[in-house]
Parts: structure tokens; C-alpha cells; sequence
RNA sequence: GGUCGGGUAGCUCAGUUGGUAGAGCAGCGGAUUGAAAAUCCGCGUGUCGAGGGUUCAAGUCCCCCUCCGACCA
């Protein structure tokens, strides 16, 4: 990429149920933007409650970033970094600002930092499914040690449990690539696009009030039909899409192995683990701006967030 | 009112013949370059119900009080 760019992307970000969504598009709408969400689940189609998806007749200005493939299929973050960077483009051709959105560090980092995947296919791995088969046969550490003589470098980064991050730089080795030329420290990225970078955040117990709130409303929006279409959609097969919070739990009680409410009790629990994990992502960036969102409206949010946003030098 | 059982980590509980306490779950911290809502690593966070006594030493023994549960009245 090397356009110039008039204005810093904005970007929302932080931990689930803070209301970065409703935010970003707050901001959009009064700047004249559109919105790029940034979240490795609410990229597929059909799955609406369980993501947070802003509903179709709530969108007040265009998003991009949902609903981009089916749930069967896989996806990545080499394959979001290249969409999103395109859309940054395309909006920044046009002069519109962009407003990010997004829970999925990764897939943030990806596309504001100088972050490079290896060339080729995007998500298709020849390679993975013979690891995985060692992997049930001998364990994850035979694995490791398979990478150990193949790539010592870079399984000296790897700890020998990680069976996905070692699989992954096996994969990388058998296309001439090495594990540890790239994985050098996420902090020492450098940027690559201009942003001005605001994190919701929340003190913890109330955080986990919130989420807990928030799965409540989900059951009671139809996440359970929801995942029960996916299920006969072929969802169950998929590589990533199963992976979501609220809809691996439910799949495990329509098939019978956990009670309704018992799955309930493991999404708050999975989410609350997730909010953390993206706490400690978020945390260590110095870009970003956090605002405590404690007893404060939609409305307070949006007019801290363009308080910051003037403090910064942003000009519409 | 009486008898018995029990009050130990946020929760459920362990705790040898007395040597200032440990498991699971929950929680907390961290890593993270093609699955990232994934994956992995690390960490017990405690007036042992209150008070008194015996002892060099009490979660463990004795006394008393208190709370909970069961049973007998």
C-alpha cells in the first residue's frame, strides 16, 4: 500500500459487550464515514445474534466487514487484512473517512500494521491434516519435535503444547517459510496506516455484568434457532465458524451432550475469558486511547470520543 | 430446650499421630505474524466462625459463645 492518506483511520476498539459497534457508527454517521468492522466471526453470513451483528434496519450508514462468506467456509486473517485494506482504499479514493470496529486484534493489527503473511493460498493448508494425524497417533509433542528438526528456530518460539502454532510453522516450512522470520514481537510492528485508535473499557465486574446481560439477550433473541439453521446448513463441519462463542455451546446442547441452560452458563463463562484475552491484547498498544464507559449513554460515548478525535488534529 | 453433624480460598470440599494449609471449579497475569470468539504459558488469591485455655508449637486437643443443618422433645 502506498497511497497517501488525508486522515487517520479512527478505530474503536476493546473488549466485548462495550458497545464498540454502536459507537463506531455513531462516529461515522456524524463525520460522514462508513464503518469496517474487524471481528473474525461476524464475517460470516447467518450468524447475526450470536455475533452482535448491528441488524440490517439499524445500519445508518454502509459497513463493511459482515456477512463476507459462508459459514462452512474457512477464513483468516491473511484473507481480512487484504479485504480491509482494499475497502481503506477504495474509501479513501472516494474521501471518506473509515471508522474500524472491532474485538479481533489480530485481524486490527493486520491491517494497520505492517504485519506479512506468506504469498499463496489464503486459508488452504495440504500440509495440516498429515500433522493433526501424527498429532492423535504420538501427541503434540511429537509434532513439536518433528518441527524441532525440520525448523529449530522456530520451534524454540514455540511452546511444545501449542499444537496449532506448531502446525502452522510446519506449514509455513513446507512452503519455504520460516516461522520465526516473522514472528518477532507483535509490539515491534510497524505501522503502516495512520490511526487514531479509542478503546471502551469498563471495570471488570461490571464488564462481566454486561456480558452476562448480553448472552440473556441473545437466548431470548433466538440464539438457539439460530445455530439450529447453521446446524443443517453444515455449520458443525466448518474449520472456524464453529469455533464462535454462544454457538459451539448450543450445538453441543442440541446434540445432547449439555443441558440449554448448562451451555448458557459455559458462554458467559467463555466470554468472560475472551473479554479478558482481549484486554491483555489491547493493553500493551500505546496508540490506544481508553475511555471508561461507566454510567455513560451512547450519546456521552460518542461525544468523548470526538472530543479525543479533536484533540488529536482529526479535521472532517 | 436437648443430642449429633458441620462452619477452612469467591464456590464445592481435603487436611495424616498437634509442626502457621491444599485440590477442583471460578478468578487473575502473560504470549500471540495465514484457525485468533482460536491456541498456549504462568499464578493460590486464606483473621482455618469469635473468644479463652493447654502446649515450645493448635485448622487439629479442652472450655465457652455464635451460625447452619438433621434428629429428639
Amino acid at each position: 500500500m502506498s497511497a497517501t492518506f488525508a486522515r487517520p483511520a479512527i478505530i474503536i476498539c476493546g473488549p466485548t459487550a462495550t458497545g464498540k459497534s454502536d459507537l463506531a457508527q455513531d462516529l461515522a454517521e456524524s463525520i460522514g464515514g462508513e464503518v469496517l468492522s474487524a471481528d473474525s466471526m461476524q464475517v460470516y453470513r447467518g450468524m447475526d445474534i450470536g455475533t452482535a451483528k448491528i441488524p440490517p434496519g439499524e445500519r445508518r450508514v454502509p459497513h463493511h466487514g459482515l456477512d463476507l462468506t459462508e459459514p462452512d467456509q474457512p477464513y483468516s486473517a491473511a484473507l481480512y487484512q487484504r479485504y480491509a485494506r482494499d475497502v481503506i482504499s477504495r474509501l479513501e479514493g472516494r474521501e471518506t473517512p473509515v471508522v474500524m470496529a472491532g474485538g479481533t486484534g489480530l485481524y486490527l493489527q493486520a491491517v494497520v500494521d505492517d504485519l506479512r503473511f506468506p504469498e499463496g493460498e489464503q486459508v488452504d493448508n495440504p500440509v495440516r491434516a498429515q500433522y493433526e494425524q501424527l498429532a492423535e497417533e504420538q501427541g503434540a509433542q511429537a509434532v513439536w519435535e518433528a518441527l524441532q528438526t525440520l525448523d529449530a528456530k522456530s520451534a524454540a518460539k514455540i511452546h511444545p503444547n501449542n499444537l496449532k502454532r506448531t502446525i502452522r510453522a510446519l506449514e509455513m516450512h513446507a512452503q519455504g517459510e520460516r516461522y520465526a522470520d516473522r514472528a518477532h514481537g507483535l509490539r515491534e510492528v510497524a505501522p503502516v496506516i495512520p490511526s487514531i485508535q479509542i478503546g471502551l473499557t469498563l471495570e471488570r465486574s461490571r464488564l462481566y455484568e454486561r456480558i452476562d446481560e448480553r448472552v440473556d439477550k441473545m437466548r431470548e433473541a433466538g440464539l438457539v434457532e439460530e445455530v439450529e439453521a447453521l446446524a443443517s446448513a453444515g455449520f458443525a463441519e466448518s474449520l472456524t465458524a464453529r469455533q464462535a462463542i454462544g454457538y459451539k455451546e448450543v450445538l453441543e446442547a442440541l446434540t445432547g451432550r449439555i443441558a440449554l441452560d448448562e451451555a448458557f452458563d459455559q458462554i458467559k463463562r467463555a466470554s468472560r475469558r475472551y473479554a479478558k484475552r482481549q484486554m491483555t491484547w489491547f493493553r500493551r498498544d500505546e496508540r490506544i486511547h481508553w475511555l471508561d464507559i461507566e454510567g455513560m449513554e451512547a450519546d456521552d460515548i460518542a461525544c468523548a470520543a470526538e472530543e479525543h478525535l479533536a484533540r488529536m488534529g482529526w479535521e472532517a
